[in-house]
DNA sequence: CGCTGTCGGTACGATTCCGTACCATTTGGT
DNA sequence: ACCAAATGGTACGGAATCGTACCGACAGCG
C-alpha cells in the first residue's frame, strides 16, 4: 500500500481494518472543475471521500443564482445525505477545487454503514459537524460584512490545499458568497493592500494566514473547533 | 383516547400502532415563551413533539447576538440531534411561541427508533427537511432583503398556530432575522399601510396572508413544499 | 391610581453594498 | 501572431441597512 500523505481524514479516522475493508470497494476518480457530483434533488449513485481540492454545497434560487451552504474537502464525506431520504440530494454539490476522491456506490455504502458499525457512528458525527458549519454559515451570512466573510472563506478553502493558492476567479468567489464580483474584488485589492493575499488572474495566493485569522470572523474558528472536538 | 385537533404531525405520519406504543412513553408539558429547551452544546435529555406553539433553533456569536437558524412547530422534532453525535445540541433551542409539547426521554427515543423502525425512518426524512430548511436560510440571509425576509418569517410561524396573530414584539423578530429592530419597525409599516397586518403592542395580526405570500422571497414556499414532499 | 419599565414610531447621518458600466489586461484558441 | 473571450480594476449614483437616539404610548405592578 502507498503512503500517501494526501488522505482522506474523515476514512482515517475508521479502525485501521475498517478502512482496509472498505478501501477494496472504492475506486479513485478524478473531480474536475465546476463538475457537478450531484444535481439539486438529483440522485445520489455515489459518495466521495476527497482527497484533494474541494467541494462546494450550493442552494439555487428560482432565479438562477446560487450561494454556497458549506464546504466539503478531505476532512468529510460528499453524499451523506444519501443516508437522511431516499436517493435525492439536499443540494447542488460541485467541484470548487479540481482534486482527487475516492468514490463508493451507494450500495456499498448501505451496505458497509448497519447500525452500529464505526462507519455509521462516524457517519453520525460528521453530520453534527456538517449542521454546525452550515448553522454558522446562516448567522454569517445574516450578520457578518464581505470582508470577513471572504477571510473566512479563504481560510476554510486554503484548509483543504495543500499550497497557499486558491485558483479561483473574483466572479467565483462572489457567487459562493453571494454578492458582486466587484465587491470581491475591493475587498482582494484591501487585503493586497495589508500584505495578506496577492492576486493574479484566476488565483489568489495567500501570504499571511495569520493576518487573514484576525480578519475573519469568528465563524472560521468555531468551524474548525467543531470539526476538532467531533471528529479530531 | 381525547380527539386533539391540535397535535403533531411529525407523530401522525406514524402507523397507528406505532404511534400508540410511543404515546404511552410520552408525557404532555408546557413550553414557556422564552424558555430554553437545550441551550447551545448542552445537553439533550428529552426530545420535543410540540402540540402547539414553535421554538426557534438560535446560533449564539461571541458577542451575545444571535440569529435563528430554523423554525420547529407541530410539524417537526426538536432535539433529534441527539441521534447524531454524543448528547449535545448543534444549537440553541429556544420557545418563540408558548405552547405544548409532548416529551419523551432520550433513552426512549434510543429504544424505539431502531433502525429499520417507522419511526427511525420518519426522522430521516425529517433531518432531510429540517436541512432543507436550514439551507434555505444560508441563502435567504445572502440574498434577499429584510421586508422579504420578514414576510417569509411571519408567514413560517403563522403556519405553526391556530389563529392569525404572533404574540411577538418587533425587537424579538428583530433577533431572529439578524436586524435592528428599527428595521422590524418600518417593514411591518410598510405592510400594515398595504393593509397586510395589524401592529398591536406586542402582536402583529396578519390580515392578508396571500398578500404577504406575494412579499416573501421563495424561500417560504420552497421549504415549504420540501416538507410536504418528504413528510405529507 | 400613578409609577415605571417596556415597546414601538420616527428621524438622522453614516456606512455598506448594490447595479451597472467601461476599459485594460491577460489568457486561450486558431 | 492574432483575435475573441475571460478576468479584474475602477468608478458612479443609488438603495438598503445600520447605529443611535429620542420620545410618546401602553401595560403591568404596587
Amino acid at each position: 500500500m502507498p503512503i500517501n500523505p494526501r488522505q482522506n481524514l474523515f476514512l482515517a479516522r475508521l479502525p485501521p481494518a475498517e478502512y482496509q475493508r472498505l478501501a477494496a470497494r472504492m475506486r479513485p476518480v478524478n473531480l474536475g472543475f465546476k463538475q457537478v457530483l450531484y444535481k439539486y434533488r438529483g440522485p445520489i449513485d455515489y459518495v466521495y471521500f476527497p482527497i484533494s481540492g474541494a467541494t462546494s454545497a450550493l442552494t439555487l434560487m428560482e432565479d438562477g443564482s446560487a450561494i454556497e451552504v458549506a464546504t466539503i474537502g478531505n476532512e468529510g464525506v460528499v453524499g451523506m445525505s444519501v443516508l437522511f431520504a431516499g436517493n435525492a440530494s439536499a443540494n447542488e454539490i460541485i467541484v470548487q477545487i479540481e482534486g482527487e476522491a475516492l468514490r463508493m456506490d451507494v450500495e456499498v455504502l448501505e451496505h458497509e454503514a448497519g447500525k452500529d458499525s464505526p462507519l455509521h457512528r462516524l457517519l453520525l458525527r460528521y453530520s453534527m459537524a456538517l449542521l454546525t458549519q452550515i448553522s454558522q454559515s446562516v448567522a454569517c451570512n445574516g450578520l457578518h460584512p464581505i470582508q470577513q466573510r471572504c477571510c473566512r472563506w479563504l481560510l476554510t478553502t486554503l484548509d483543504r490545499m495543500e499550497s497557499n493558492v486558491v485558483p479561483l476567479t473574483h466572479e467565483f468567489l462572489g457567487i459562493m458568497l453571494g454578492v458582486r464580483r466587484a465587491s470581491v474584488t475591493e475587498v482582494l485589492r484591501s487585503l493586497h493592500e495589508q500584505g495578506l493575499v496577492n492576486n493574479r488572474r484566476g488565483t489568489i495566493t495567500i501570504l499571511d494566514r495569520q493576518g487573514l485569522e484576525k480578519l475573519s470572523c469568528e465563524c472560521y474558528r468555531k468551524v474548525k473547533e467543531e470539526f476538532d472536538r467531533l471528529l479530531g
